[in-house]
DNA sequence: AACGTCATCGCAATCGTTTGCGTTAAGAAA
DNA sequence: TTTCTTAACGCAAACGATTGCGATGACGTT
């Protein structure tokens, strides 16, 4: 009915009282007589008066809002990462505004900026692919505005981080491939910008030098999706000694990489084993199940938001934490049993 | 380095000038000359100067800002959804605040009260699988601010809604089953206090109707998650006719069911045809790759935003437009073929 | 009667920005 | 010299809410 939000004064006019009054009035301060409260919390509740946050925040320079920069919601990952974001946000009465970059650099610019503008609290940040220069994530820091990275992390900052142990996993996750059986284990890498392509990499590598087998450049093609997965598969299967394990940097490659090495009739895992990263919902729906490294994203994006909430609260505490986050493997059918 | 943000006061004290001034020569006003906007988008530069976009909001009460009610962001659907919503917004120079009622109706109220608070412009729900009762979002409504619902929508509104032909796409995919042969059609149905639901469900039944098919009462069983759809076909197998084709109101529950029934050694498709809902990423990924209704979540995401956007710049404009997002079949191997 | 006490309330400033209007001084026109 | 114009800027109110401080009046106290 109303034209646009009650406001106090509103409730000030038609009581013929001032504003302040009805201010107190509403926080119950003992100022105020129980009689004028009664007339002002009666008024309130029947002109369904809410106070303006935008007013408070102004006021108060606190917006109890957090920003995330994510580089695609559609990802079950990142999806269960803002889940967990979420949830802890709104049991500490934050709201949270999500930006994603679509991997593309300069949108993740302009997103720093709206978050800036917009005052945010505080923001979380999983860099994209595209970018190399950090100047914008240094400008949230620069203004004082907490920063926590996590999954794909940048270099050079002192902010919090979380993460999970990419190289023990990557060696975990290469290491069951030896023991049951890989000889020839290849890797499609993330891109080696990102420290998490750049770890995990290392990991497979140590592991393979612990496992007694031999670094060959040649098997590793850096992959990082369905279709890149096709070219990688087209070019290791055609090697003079292909390879009989695959460490994939994701599921979504992992998935294509059975799909065309099936394609191609080779049997899963008995010709080659095919290990994951990521543990998304669909590793449980392939065939066979997809063996995987779980990443625990909700518990990822948790952990994030209680560490910024603490920044927040806490502005001058020392920063630089690293939280790491436990992963599992989970053995399936894409790999062979012992 | 600084302390919080600098304003528009902090350059007005270092270069002597009023506060008007400042502002005046930020937006190039002709009354201001040359020479001071020159001096004081240098010092706005160097101080790297952003606009409060808090103190414009209480200004101008626009906040740029829309927000969205979603029961969960880790579903396939509802995160292309986002994305959608995320990108034209984006476009437009608009924020987008989430929030997920996790399919709760205590949290979708607080939810909406949130979003009140914030004076978002306008809001896009999808309501919760427990929500019956819409008072939460008619206090949307009254305050006018714009509202569409989309997928999950609530009856008794005049707001603009947008959705998928449900009818439509379930008599569609129904009628693939009949035409394919089966003969016994089962619906794992959604719960029928959604609008969808009930669609799906005088979709399937009215295809049987044109197939020539009966109706029967105990091929409907209620089931929307991986875990509910086992139950179902424990239930519909030891039927004494059971069925030999089956229409799930969703992706997760079709490949429940797809699971259950090879566990129980059921060919598919041969034994019984499996048909999804939604066509989520992974319904590429199960074997047989599961044939589905394609519900586009990224189109629809965007349609609502563009919706919304237009009410928000056009308040006055007649409400209740009801827009329909094209569906397609996606038939892949759950189904037989001719 | 004069003063102090206390309950109850209003004034005004503030957060950062915008904007209508008034002010100032320099130069032009008379 | 006087008046008018105009360029260039400042004042102050406004958005909605909060809050320190002052104001008012009804009492009770000497």
């Amino acid at each position: 009915m109303k034209g646009s939000q009650v406001t106090i004064k509103d409730i000030a006019r038609e009581l013929g009282i001032s504003a302040s009054t009805v201010s107190r009035a509403l926080k119950d301060h003992p100022d105020i007589s129980v009689e004028t409260k009664r007339m002002v919390n009666d008024l309130a509740k029947k002109l369904r008066y809410k106070p303006n946050a935008v007013a408070l925040s102004l006021k108060s320079s606190r917006t109890n809002t957090i920003g995330v920069i994510i580089p695609e919601i559609v990802h079950y990952f990142f999806s269960s990462v803002i889940s967990g974001v979420e949830d802890v946000a709104y049991d500490a009465g934050y709201n949270v505004m999500i930006f994603q970059s679509n991997e593309k650099y300069e949108r993740e610019v302009t997103n720093a900026q709206a978050l800036l503008a917009n005052r945010t609290e505080g923001v979380m940040v999983s860099v994209s692919k595209e970018t190399h220069n950090f100047e914008h994530l240094h400008m949230l820091e620069d203004s004082n505005i907490p920063l926590v990275f996590f999954d794909r992390i940048a270099t050079g900052f002192t902010s919090d981080k979380v993460v999970i142990d990419d190289h023990k996993a990557a060696y975990t996750a290469t290491q069951h491939l030896i023991k049951t059986g890989c000889k020839r284990i290849a890797h499609l890498a993330a891109p080696q910008n990102l420290a998490i392509g750049e770890k995990r990499l290392e990991g497979y590598k140590d592991a393979l030098r612990d496992g007694g087998l031999p670094y060959k450049e040649e098997y590793v093609y850096p992959a990082d999706s369905v279709e890149l997965a096709e070219n990688a598969i087209e070019y290791l299967m055609h090697l003079p000694e292909p390879p009989d394990g695959l460490f994939a940097n994701n599921d979504l490659t992992a998935i294509g990489a059975m799909k065309a090495l099936q394609r191609r009739e080779y049997r899963i895992p008995e010709d080659v084993s095919v290990m994951g990263f990521s543990a998304g919902r669909f590793s449980d729906f392939t065939t066979p199940k997809l063996s995987s490294v779980d990443q625990h994203g909700y518990e990822m994006g948790a952990e994030a938001t209680r560490i910024l909430l603490e920044r927040i609260a806490n502005p001058d505490y020392s920063y630089g934490e690293t939280k790491v986050i436990d992963t599992n493997l989970v053995i399936r059918e894409s790999t062979r049993t012992l």
